[in-house]
DNA sequence: AATAAATATTGACGCACATCGATTTATAGT
DNA sequence: ACTATAAATCGATGTGCGTCAATATTTATT
Protein backbone atom coordinates (compact mmCIF):
# COMPACT_ATOMS: atom_id res chain seq x y z
CA UNK A 1 0.00 0.00 0.00
CA UNK A 2 1.24 3.51 -1.15
CA UNK A 3 1.42 6.02 1.41
CA UNK A 4 -0.06 8.83 -0.51
CA UNK A 5 0.18 11.47 2.55
CA UNK A 6 4.11 11.75 2.55
CA UNK A 7 4.26 12.08 -1.03
CA UNK A 8 1.58 14.76 -0.93
CA UNK A 9 2.81 17.09 1.93
CA UNK A 10 6.22 17.11 -0.24
CA UNK A 11 4.11 18.64 -3.37
CA UNK A 12 2.65 20.89 -1.30
CA UNK A 13 5.84 22.06 0.06
CA UNK A 14 6.70 22.79 -3.54
CA UNK A 15 3.09 24.71 -4.47
CA UNK A 16 4.23 27.82 -3.86
CA UNK A 17 5.99 29.76 -6.11
CA UNK A 18 8.40 31.59 -3.72
CA UNK A 19 9.54 28.17 -2.33
CA UNK A 20 10.11 26.77 -5.76
CA UNK A 21 12.34 30.46 -6.08
CA UNK A 22 14.20 29.56 -3.15
CA UNK A 23 14.59 25.77 -4.42
CA UNK A 24 16.59 27.42 -7.37
CA UNK A 25 18.59 29.62 -5.33
CA UNK A 26 19.82 26.31 -3.89
CA UNK A 27 20.79 24.14 -6.94
CA UNK A 28 23.86 25.39 -6.74
CA UNK A 29 25.06 25.02 -3.64
CA UNK A 30 24.77 25.94 0.22
CA UNK A 31 23.24 29.92 0.87
CA UNK A 32 22.59 32.09 3.61
CA UNK A 33 19.02 32.82 4.99
CA UNK A 34 20.31 36.58 5.02
CA UNK A 35 21.39 36.36 1.30
CA UNK A 36 18.33 34.77 0.03
CA UNK A 37 16.33 37.41 1.84
CA UNK A 38 18.16 40.09 0.06
CA UNK A 39 16.47 38.30 -3.11
CA UNK A 40 13.08 37.59 -2.07
CA UNK A 41 10.02 40.56 -1.67
CA UNK A 42 8.93 38.75 1.65
CA UNK A 43 10.08 39.68 5.48
CA UNK A 44 12.19 37.29 7.26
CA UNK A 45 9.74 35.31 9.44
CA UNK A 46 7.92 34.81 6.10
CA UNK A 47 11.13 33.12 4.89
CA UNK A 48 12.42 31.44 8.19
CA UNK A 49 8.84 29.88 8.14
CA UNK A 50 9.10 28.56 4.35
CA UNK A 51 12.61 27.02 5.55
CA UNK A 52 10.64 25.26 8.20
CA UNK A 53 8.10 23.36 5.79
CA UNK A 54 11.00 22.71 3.00
CA UNK A 55 12.56 21.40 6.14
CA UNK A 56 10.15 19.17 7.05
CA UNK A 57 8.98 17.66 4.12
CA UNK A 58 13.22 16.62 3.82
CA UNK A 59 13.86 18.99 0.87
CA UNK A 60 16.35 21.22 2.21
CA UNK A 61 18.59 20.72 5.19
CA UNK A 62 19.82 23.53 7.35
CA UNK A 63 23.36 24.01 8.92
CA UNK A 64 24.24 26.73 11.61
CA UNK A 65 27.41 28.56 11.66
CA UNK A 66 27.35 31.14 14.35
CA UNK A 67 24.41 33.63 13.74
CA UNK A 68 24.08 32.54 10.33
CA UNK A 69 21.68 29.40 9.04
CA UNK A 70 23.14 27.99 5.81
CA UNK A 71 20.31 26.01 3.76
CA UNK A 72 21.08 23.28 1.04
CA UNK A 73 18.50 20.81 -1.00
CA UNK A 74 18.84 16.79 -0.15
CA UNK A 75 19.06 15.83 -3.26
CA UNK A 76 17.83 12.21 -2.16
CA UNK A 77 14.61 12.92 -1.45
CA UNK A 78 14.60 14.81 -5.00
CA UNK A 79 15.15 11.38 -6.10
CA UNK A 80 12.60 9.81 -4.22
CA UNK A 81 9.86 12.06 -5.26
CA UNK A 82 11.47 11.68 -8.75
CA UNK A 83 10.64 7.45 -8.42
CA UNK A 84 7.56 8.61 -7.10
CA UNK A 85 5.92 10.32 -10.03
CA UNK A 86 6.99 7.47 -12.32
CA UNK A 87 5.81 5.02 -10.08
CA UNK A 88 2.53 6.85 -10.24
CA UNK A 89 2.14 7.68 -13.45
CA UNK A 90 3.37 4.95 -15.07
CA UNK A 91 1.61 1.36 -15.88
CA UNK A 92 2.99 -1.26 -13.39
CA UNK A 93 2.26 -4.58 -12.52
CA UNK A 94 0.59 -4.32 -9.44
CA UNK A 95 -1.43 -1.14 -10.53
CA UNK A 96 -4.88 -0.40 -8.68
CA UNK A 97 -6.38 -0.53 -11.91
CA UNK A 98 -6.03 -4.75 -11.67
CA UNK A 99 -6.98 -5.25 -8.27
CA UNK A 100 -9.50 -1.98 -7.89
CA UNK A 101 -12.22 -3.96 -6.12
CA UNK A 102 -10.29 -5.63 -4.02
CA UNK A 103 -8.58 -2.54 -3.19
CA UNK A 104 -11.97 -0.92 -2.04
CA UNK A 105 -12.45 -3.48 0.62
CA UNK A 106 -9.29 -2.23 2.64
CA UNK A 107 -11.47 1.23 2.62
CA UNK A 108 -8.15 2.77 2.15
CA UNK A 109 -8.14 6.53 1.91
CA UNK B 1 13.34 33.52 -16.23
CA UNK B 2 11.47 30.92 -14.90
CA UNK B 3 7.25 30.19 -14.55
CA UNK B 4 7.73 29.07 -10.84
CA UNK B 5 3.64 29.95 -11.00
CA UNK B 6 2.73 27.28 -13.39
CA UNK B 7 4.94 24.84 -11.77
CA UNK B 8 3.47 25.61 -8.72
CA UNK B 9 -0.27 25.26 -9.69
CA UNK B 10 0.54 21.29 -10.73
CA UNK B 11 2.26 20.41 -7.70
CA UNK B 12 -0.98 22.11 -5.59
CA UNK B 13 -2.85 19.74 -7.52
CA UNK B 14 -0.59 16.92 -6.79
CA UNK B 15 -0.29 17.77 -3.25
CA UNK B 16 -3.55 16.28 -2.15
CA UNK B 17 -3.62 12.34 -1.14
CA UNK B 18 -6.63 11.99 -2.98
CA UNK B 19 -5.53 13.49 -6.38
CA UNK B 20 -2.78 11.05 -6.12
CA UNK B 21 -4.69 7.88 -4.97
CA UNK B 22 -6.54 9.11 -8.01
CA UNK B 23 -3.61 9.45 -10.46
CA UNK B 24 -2.26 6.02 -9.31
CA UNK B 25 -5.96 4.77 -10.21
CA UNK B 26 -5.31 6.19 -13.90
CA UNK B 27 -2.24 4.94 -14.21
CA UNK B 28 -2.67 1.92 -16.47
CA UNK B 29 -5.27 3.59 -18.58
CA UNK B 30 -8.43 5.57 -18.55
CA UNK B 31 -10.98 5.10 -16.64
CA UNK B 32 -14.50 6.19 -16.05
CA UNK B 33 -16.07 8.75 -13.11
CA UNK B 34 -18.52 6.26 -11.86
CA UNK B 35 -16.06 3.33 -11.57
CA UNK B 36 -13.67 5.70 -9.70
CA UNK B 37 -15.83 6.63 -7.52
CA UNK B 38 -16.75 3.42 -6.23
CA UNK B 39 -12.94 3.51 -4.48
CA UNK B 40 -13.46 6.96 -3.10
CA UNK B 41 -14.77 7.62 0.17
CA UNK B 42 -15.57 10.84 -1.54
CA UNK B 43 -18.91 12.13 -3.00
CA UNK B 44 -19.67 12.70 -6.63
CA UNK B 45 -19.17 16.61 -6.67
CA UNK B 46 -15.81 16.21 -4.92
CA UNK B 47 -15.04 14.06 -7.22
CA UNK B 48 -16.33 16.32 -9.85
CA UNK B 49 -14.09 18.91 -8.69
CA UNK B 50 -10.53 16.83 -8.35
CA UNK B 51 -11.00 15.75 -11.76
CA UNK B 52 -11.51 19.44 -12.90
CA UNK B 53 -8.61 20.70 -10.81
CA UNK B 54 -6.26 17.69 -12.53
CA UNK B 55 -7.47 18.90 -15.90
CA UNK B 56 -7.23 22.52 -15.49
CA UNK B 57 -3.47 22.36 -14.69
CA UNK B 58 -3.14 19.50 -17.55
CA UNK B 59 -2.00 15.96 -15.79
CA UNK B 60 -4.99 14.40 -17.02
CA UNK B 61 -7.87 14.95 -19.81
CA UNK B 62 -11.15 13.76 -20.38
CA UNK B 63 -13.17 11.84 -22.57
CA UNK B 64 -16.77 12.14 -22.84
CA UNK B 65 -18.78 8.95 -24.27
CA UNK B 66 -22.74 9.48 -24.01
CA UNK B 67 -23.16 10.33 -20.08
CA UNK B 68 -20.09 8.78 -19.11
CA UNK B 69 -16.59 10.56 -19.01
CA UNK B 70 -13.30 8.63 -19.22
CA UNK B 71 -9.85 10.26 -17.71
CA UNK B 72 -6.45 9.18 -18.51
CA UNK B 73 -3.21 10.39 -17.35
CA UNK B 74 -1.52 13.26 -19.70
CA UNK B 75 1.59 11.63 -19.78
CA UNK B 76 3.54 14.68 -21.43
CA UNK B 77 2.74 17.21 -18.82
CA UNK B 78 4.20 14.58 -16.01
CA UNK B 79 7.43 14.55 -18.34
CA UNK B 80 7.43 18.32 -17.96
CA UNK B 81 7.21 18.29 -14.50
CA UNK B 82 9.77 15.73 -14.48
CA UNK B 83 12.11 17.70 -16.38
CA UNK B 84 11.19 21.08 -13.92
CA UNK B 85 13.10 18.97 -11.17
CA UNK B 86 15.50 18.04 -12.70
CA UNK B 87 16.46 21.47 -13.42
CA UNK B 88 15.12 23.02 -10.14
CA UNK B 89 17.05 20.90 -8.16
CA UNK B 90 20.48 20.41 -9.94
CA UNK B 91 23.62 22.95 -11.01
CA UNK B 92 22.83 24.82 -14.50
CA UNK B 93 25.05 26.94 -15.83
CA UNK B 94 22.60 29.73 -16.04
CA UNK B 95 21.84 29.58 -12.21
CA UNK B 96 20.17 32.28 -10.41
CA UNK B 97 23.00 31.95 -7.80
CA UNK B 98 25.41 33.31 -10.55
CA UNK B 99 23.66 36.22 -10.98
CA UNK B 100 21.57 36.89 -7.83
CA UNK B 101 22.01 40.03 -7.71
CA UNK B 102 21.22 41.25 -11.37
CA UNK B 103 18.48 38.36 -10.58
CA UNK B 104 17.06 41.27 -7.72
CA UNK B 105 17.28 44.22 -9.72
CA UNK B 106 14.06 42.16 -12.17
CA UNK B 107 12.43 42.44 -9.52
CA UNK B 108 11.19 38.92 -10.11
CA UNK B 109 8.65 37.06 -7.53
C1' DA C 1 -42.72 12.96 -23.09
C1' DA C 2 -41.18 10.78 -18.96
C1' DT C 3 -37.80 8.51 -16.26
C1' DA C 4 -33.24 7.20 -14.86
C1' DA C 5 -28.28 7.49 -14.66
C1' DA C 6 -23.88 10.11 -14.95
C1' DT C 7 -21.79 14.30 -14.34
C1' DA C 8 -21.32 19.34 -13.43
C1' DT C 9 -22.41 23.40 -10.78
C1' DT C 10 -23.68 26.13 -6.76
C1' DG C 11 -23.53 27.65 -2.07
C1' DA C 12 -21.96 26.97 2.48
C1' DC C 13 -18.72 25.63 6.08
C1' DG C 14 -14.52 24.74 8.49
C1' DC C 15 -9.74 24.32 8.39
C1' DA C 16 -5.07 25.12 6.65
C1' DC C 17 -1.76 28.32 5.22
C1' DA C 18 0.93 32.55 3.44
C1' DT C 19 1.93 36.69 5.22
C1' DC C 20 3.04 40.32 8.36
C1' DG C 21 4.63 42.99 12.66
C1' DA C 22 6.39 42.39 17.08
C1' DT C 23 9.00 39.89 20.19
C1' DT C 24 12.44 36.55 21.65
C1' DT C 25 16.70 33.91 21.31
C1' DA C 26 21.41 33.22 19.93
C1' DT C 27 25.91 34.77 18.73
C1' DA C 28 29.79 38.00 17.54
C1' DG C 29 32.29 42.18 18.26
C1' DT C 30 33.50 46.14 21.02
C1' DA D 1 28.09 44.19 30.04
C1' DC D 2 26.38 46.42 25.92
C1' DT D 3 25.18 46.67 21.16
C1' DA D 4 24.26 44.82 16.69
C1' DT D 5 23.08 41.20 13.57
C1' DA D 6 20.77 36.77 12.23
C1' DA D 7 17.20 33.83 12.86
C1' DA D 8 13.13 31.72 15.19
C1' DT D 9 8.71 32.15 17.39
C1' DC D 10 4.19 34.17 18.37
C1' DG D 11 -0.29 36.12 17.42
C1' DA D 12 -3.35 37.94 14.10
C1' DT D 13 -5.51 38.30 9.58
C1' DG D 14 -7.20 37.28 5.07
C1' DT D 15 -7.49 33.98 1.50
C1' DG D 16 -7.78 29.45 -0.58
C1' DC D 17 -9.35 24.91 -0.63
C1' DG D 18 -11.53 20.22 0.43
C1' DT D 19 -15.79 18.72 1.45
C1' DC D 20 -20.68 18.13 1.44
C1' DA D 21 -25.84 18.50 0.23
C1' DA D 22 -28.77 20.17 -3.09
C1' DT D 23 -29.74 21.35 -7.63
C1' DA D 24 -29.03 21.61 -12.61
C1' DT D 25 -27.56 19.58 -16.98
C1' DT D 26 -26.87 16.02 -20.28
C1' DT D 27 -27.87 11.73 -22.50
C1' DA D 28 -29.95 7.13 -23.08
C1' DT D 29 -33.97 4.26 -22.58
C1' DT D 30 -38.71 3.21 -22.52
Amino acid sequence: MIDYTTEATVFKALSEPTRLKILDMLSCGEMCACEMLECLSITQSTLSHHMKVLIECELVSGRKDATWMYYSICRDRVEILHRFIDYLANTKEDCICGSIHMYCRNGAI
